[in-house]
DNA sequence: AGGCTAGACTTACGGTGTAAGTCCGTCAAG
DNA sequence: CTTGACGGACTTACACCGTAAGTCTAGCCT
C-alpha cells in the first residue's frame, strides 16, 4: 500500500525534469535521477517519453509554451516589447532552455503557436509578409543572442560583479587588453551599472528602426511612423 | 618502432578534436574517439588537457581564435560588418562552437584579444565608454542570436527548404498557424529566398542605428553621421 | 470470470569521464 | 658509463549514463 502517487503523465515527467534541470542544470537531467524524483524507476519513464532527446524537447516547447502571446490588436511595438520582456523572463527562469534551443531542429505546438502569434502581431501592425520576416529575424536573434550572453556571464548581481572583475583585472597584464580594462574599470565597475539595462538599449534601438511597409495598418496607426 | 607520431600537445589535442566535432559533432567528442584519432589511449590526454570541460573550452576559444580581429584604422561600420561576417563564418564553419558557448564561462586569451579589438575599433570610430559598451552588446546580441537561429534551421540549402516546407505544411492543419503557413507559402517558397539573406537586412539596421558619440574621431570621420 | 493491456518493473549491455597506479624512454648529473 | 629522476603514455577499474528486452501485475472491458 505505496503512498498513493498520482499517474504518471508526459506532462508530469516533462514538469519534473524543468524543475530538475532549474535546480541542477541540463546535464543533471538523467534518466534516473528525473525518475527517482517521481518515485517511479528509470525504465518507466520511457512509456511516457520516447528517449531522452525527446524529453528535452518538451522541456524546450513548454518553456515556449510559458510565453505570453503577443496581443494582435494593441500597437505592434508595444506587442514586440512585452514579448522580448516575457520571453526573456521564461529563458531567465530556465537558463537550461537557451543551451537546448540548437541541437533541436523540430519545433513544438508551442514553439509553432508563438512564432504565428507574433508573425500575427507585426502583420496586423501593417508589415508586409516580407517586412515581418525582416522584423522577426532581427527581434528574435537579439532576443535570443542577448539572453544567451547574459546567461554566460559568470556573475549575476553587481556585486559579484565587483568581485569577479578585481579578480580578472588582476589576473590578466594591465596593458594587454587595453580596451577591456577601459570598458571594466571605467564603465562596469561604476555604481549601478548592469548588463541587463543593455537589454533596453539594443531592443529600443532595432523597434525604433523597424517600420511597418503597408498602408492598410486597420485601427491604431500614427502617421509619420512610415518610411517610404 | 612504431610509425613515428609528433608529440602530443594541448594545441594538437584541441586541433583533433575541433576536426572531431566538425565531422561528428559535439556529442561525438569522446575521450576514446579522440584519443583513437590521435593513435593514443583515452588517458593519455590528460597530461595536456584538465578534463572535457576544459578540452571544450579549448576549442571554443580556439573558434574565436579564426575570427580575424577588426583593425581599428578602417571605418568603424566597415570594420564591424567585416568582424560580423568573420564570426559568422566561423560559427558556421564549426557549428557545435555557438551549443558550447553558452555552459561556457571563463574565457579564453583569444576571446579576450577579439572582445578587445571590437571594442578598440568602436572607440577610434569615435565611440565613448559607454556608448561602445551598448554597441558591443546589440551587435553581438543579433550575431550570435542569428548564427544560432540559423544553425538550428533542418534545412541548409533552398532545395532542402522547398522539400521540408511540404512536409510541415501537409502534417499540420492549415488554419492552425495562418500566419506561419503565409510565411512560408508566400515568402520563404518564392524562388531565391535564402533565410542567410536575413543576416544582411538585420545587420545594416543595427549599425545604421548606431552612431558616434564622441567629436574626437581623429581620421577618417564623415560629417553628419551624428544623432546630437 | 476471463483475458487483454497499459504501464511500472528488473536485468543487462555497451559506452562515458576520469581517479589511481604502472611502466618505460629520455636526459642530466656524478 | 652508470644511475637516478621524471614526463608522459599506458592499463585497470569504477560509478554512472541511456536504453533494448523481457517480466509482472493491477485494472478494465467483454
Amino acid at each position: 500500500m505505496q503512498t498513493k502517487r498520482p499517474p504518471l503523465s508526459r506532462e508530469r515527467v516533462i514538469a519534473a525534469a524543468m524543475a530538475l534541470a532549474d535546480e541542477k542544470g541540463a546535464a543533471g537531467v538523467t534518466m534516473r535521477a528525473l525518475a527517482t524524483r517521481l518515485g517511479v524507476e528509470a525504465m518507466s519513464l520511457y512509456n511516457h517519453v520516447a528517449g531522452r532527446e525527446d524529453l528535452l524537447d518538451g522541456m524546450v516547447d513548454a518553456v515556449f509554451g510559458e510565453i505570453e502571446l503577443p496581443v494582435s490588436t494593441a500597437d505592434w511595438k508595444i506587442a514586440m516589447r512585452d514579448r522580448a520582456a516575457s520571453s526573456r523572463a521564461a529563458l531567465r527562469r530556465h537558463p537550461w532552455a537557451v543551451g537546448l534551443m540548437d541541437s533541436r531542429s523540430q519545433p513544438g505546438p508551442a514553439i509553432l503557436r508563438h512564432h504565428d502569434a507574433v508573425l500575427g502581431a507585426l502583420r496586423t501592425g501593417g508589415f508586409s509578409v516580407a517586412m515581418a520576416a525582416h522584423a522577426f529575424s532581427v527581434i528574435d536573434s537579439y532576443l535570443y543572442g542577448f539572453v544567451m550572453q547574459e546567461l554566460s556571464l559568470p556573475f549575476t548581481s553587481a556585486a559579484e560583479l565587483d568581485e569577479i572583475a578585481g579578480d580578472i583585472l588582476s589576473d590578466l597584464p594591465a596593458d594587454a587588453y587595453p580596451h577591456l580594462t577601459e570598458l571594466i574599470t571605467k564603465h562596469a565597475l561604476k555604481p549601478g551599472y548592469e548588463y541587463a539595462d543593455e537589454f533596453e538599449f539594443g531592443l529600443s534601438l532595432i523597434l525604433d528602426a523597424l517600420h511597418p511597409d503597408e498602408v492598410s495598418s486597420p485601427v491604431t496607426s500614427r502617421p509619420g511612423s512610415r518610411g517610404r
